[in-house]
DNA sequence: AATGGTGCCAACCGCCTAATC
DNA sequence: AGATTAGGCGGTTGGCACCAT
């Protein structure tokens, strides 16, 4: 019943690995793909778990992993991101070409985190971390973050900070398949101007963003191959979304497709509390900025909640009818696509 | 030069979910 | 349908390098 066993964990290599494993791993790949690990070691000649040969291919042998020198652009990317989705450290990655995810664990644990906690923060490029973090939870400051130089101790862990993020207005996702397609509001063209090129600039020319087949996991699905699949389908991938005071809260959907929303996710968008989930801007005071040179915003924070109530107002029939979850639908209107509303109410 | 503290990161651990039988 | 496992993920840790004293 069921599989066989993965390995048997006696008789196997642990530790660092060897050049010599390193080349044989990476001569095994080529040859034969990726995939497979349980019976990888084996065929391959490997003293190692198959567990163990995927994450060092994955994390350290692949061709295309960038290592080191994680840039500012890449830097603000990942605390927005991680401001967004909290430490899904895999879908972070998938914004990241090159990137692993736990290389930017690493560089969260001990780069981003103390530089927050220290509040002192100046990154390489001109934005601080502290600002992008503030401009839309101006409260999240108060969490305690991951100290560093108490080294190891439990006390000062990320682990530590669960309850606290959890807690957060984190947008928690899942991993599972999309079965749902959302065709983005492309009758919007205006929308699709503002987009991100892989240095964190606008780019007025990105085409819209993508999204996926319905069959694709998007949690699970490599982000080389999503990024394959996404030139595939001739569409630039853009590495961040980007909410612009001109499109205002109707492109939210395309805002929430390219975050890879999926049922679980919006299955979790009860738990998001709109309300104070603010946009980013570069009016207001100092806390509340974002440098021009990603952000070409107006004053805008307006909530979504705010800018819900503002949008098309039903009757206390339509009203109950999207009661769901305890949370009004119509509200959530402003937040995402009309269609997605729809699919949601079925 | 020796020692201790700290930072960094590769690798392991344990849990969860989907796949398989 | 239920049991079992593989694969994937985030959390955690061991060990090395660097620095200060």
């Amino acid at each position: 019943m069921g599989r066989s066993p993965c390995c048997s964990k006696e008789g196997l290599n642990r530790g660092a690995w060897t050049a010599m494993e390193d080349k044989i791993l990476t001569d095994y790949i080529t040859t034969h793909g990726e995939g497979k690990w349980r019976n990888l070691p084996k065929r391959a000649g490997l003293k190692r778990c198959g567990k163990s040969c995927r994450l060092r291919w994955l994390n350290y042998l692949r061709p295309d992993i960038k290592r080191g020198n994680i840039t500012g652009d890449e830097e603000e990317l990942i605390i927005r991101l991680h401001n967004l989705l909290g430490n899904r450290w895999s879908l972070i990655a998938g914004r990241l070409p090159g990137r692993t995810d736990n290389e930017i664990k690493n560089y969260w644990n001990t780069n981003i985190g103390k530089k927050i906690q220290g509040g002192g923060h100046q990154p390489s490029s001109t934005t601080s971390c502290k600002q992008i973090i503030l401009s839309s939870h101006n409260d999240r400051e108060k969490l305690p973050y991951y100290n560093p130089t108490k080294g190891h101790s439990k006390a000062s862990h990320p682990s530590t900070h669960k309850a606290a993020i959890n807690s957060s207005r984190v947008v928690r996702t899942k991993a599972s398949r999309c079965t749902k397609v959302v065709i983005p509001a492309a009758q919007h063209p205006q929308k699709l101007n503002h987009q991100l090129d892989h240095h964190g600039h606008v780019d007025d020319t990105t085409k819209p963003a993508l999204v996926h087949e319905p069959s694709v996991d998007v949690d699970n699905h490599d982000r080389d191959d999503q990024v394959k699949d996404d030139q595939a389908v001739g569409l630039q991938v853009p590495l961040l979304p980007l909410i612009s005071s001109d499109d205002n809260y109707n492109n939210s959907s395309e805002f929430m497709m390219d975050l890879e929303l999926d049922e679980s996710l919006l299955s979790d968008l009860p738990n998001f509390d709109f309300l104070h989930f603010t946009y980013f801007g570069n009016g207001g005071g100092d806390d509340d900025h974002i440098d021009g040179n990603n952000f070409d915003h107006n004053n805008v924070s307006t909530t979504y909640n705010e800018k819900a109530q503002l949008s098309s107002p039903k009757s206390d029939d339509l009203a109950a009818e999207d009661m769901m979850y305890g949370v009004d639908l119509g509200s959530m209107a402003a937040l995402v696509d009309p269609e997605v509303l729809d699919w949601i109410r079925d």
